[in-house]
DNA sequence: TAGATTGTTAATCGATTAACAATC
DNA sequence: TAGATTGTTAATCGATTAACAATC
């Protein structure tokens, strides 16, 4: 077995992503470990362990070529091949992701979107069709869905979720302000928590204050 | 000078906290670390160094009350205090924010958006007016301000940080796609990178394929 | 008191940083 | 070749877990 690479690593490659992609447009051909920690901030050290997870992209006495390393990690990232997404909840926050065109310029693509409100019915989102939670299954029958998105109050995500690892989705998207209980050898679960987030931001908030 | 506290450990506390939140519904009344540990999936070790971080919450033989830990984790977090928002970018997302009522049972109260949409001049979200960027300046010297949220394209964020920075605002919350360089040591930033969140998805995605 | 469970110290584990030989 | 910079090993640092004495 390979070894395991920890979560930790694995956070911080979209930023190393996202860098490289600004120098890329920038038109920087090549950056040593030493130059792009400076500008992100991180170790030196740290970016060559990181990447060395992976393999070895850099060239001795060169550093690294901006383009292959980007490329490399977008596949790592799984960036180089397609992902369906369906949102479930067509709220605010589930069409603000529907929105979010940005996500397909990385082969992300919303396919539809899924809420209980009967006036949503055959709305569309930005081209994307909102269905009826009833649709779900036969929804998922006939299309591949990659990646379920879910934008839904609490009480309803644990039994969503539950339904969509059994029509066979075995990633979670998951903006519900509560903790999935799925299994985690079939499924893969991404939490974004915003209120998490602004708690964490309001306690800095207090320490700041108390130090001052 | 006291010993400073982990990110790590900041970052768990409003899983404790909702967590017990979800006790006081049910109405349990104490609680050991660990059967919060079994609960939450973490070691009981993990909990009371944690907990152990801030003070002791709680009493040999008996564990902790619910209520009493619940509360102090609550002003831990800075939610015994109300804190006023304003949101940069009344685009889906920035809506999605304003929209979320329950932000308010917290004490957090989104003030006002801001855009430079003309079309968005004088309207309103659910009782938020939107202004227009040209009218912050004077919003921010006639208001208590206590965080921004920027939900702006990220080619427009480290320019409008700077100019919250100037006005006195010291708290960002920041979901531009984008590193945000303001002084550490005067301004509080927390960072959601939804597309950071996906990527995370996605090579966790890649990597479970690889493993079946 | 006896049993339970914390608070806290000590041990372990993992992640980060430093150092340097390998090599372009 | 000489200089630069990686890949990688070793050292350090910090976070997590285990253990147990304190105590309710």
């Amino acid at each position: 077995m390979e070894k395991e690479i920890s979560q930790a690593v694995i956070r911080r490659m979209p930023r190393y992503y996202r860098y490289l992609g600004d120098l890329l447009d920038q038109g920087v051909e090549r950056i040593s470990s030493n130059d792009l920690s400076e500008l992100m901030k991180v170790t030196a050290s740290q970016i060559r362990q990181d990447l060395n997870n992976f393999g070895g992209f850099g060239q001795q006495g060169y550093g690294y070529n901006v383009q292959f390393l980007y490329d490399e990690i977008g596949k790592i990232l799984g960036l180089n091949q397609q992902h369906t997404i369906i949102v479930i909840g067509a709220g605010n926050l589930g069409q603000a992701l529907a929105n979010y065109a940005k996500f397909e310029k990385r082969g992300f693509v919303i396919i539809a979107m899924f809420d209980v409100k009967p006036e949503l019915k055959g709305k569309k989102c930005r081209d994307i069709p909102v269905y009826m939670m009833d649709e779900l299954e036969d929804f998922c029958k006939n299309h591949s869905v990659d990646i379920a998105a879910l934008t839904l109050p609490k009480d309803f995500a644990p039994e969503i979720a539950d339904k969509l690892v059994k029509l066979g989705i075995h990633a979670i998207w998951n903006f519900a302000h509560v903790d999935l209980d799925v299994d985690e050898k079939e499924v893969v679960v991404e939490n974004v928590h915003l209120s998490d987030s602004l708690m964490q931001l309001t306690y800095n908030i207090v320490k700041k204050k108390a130090q001052s």
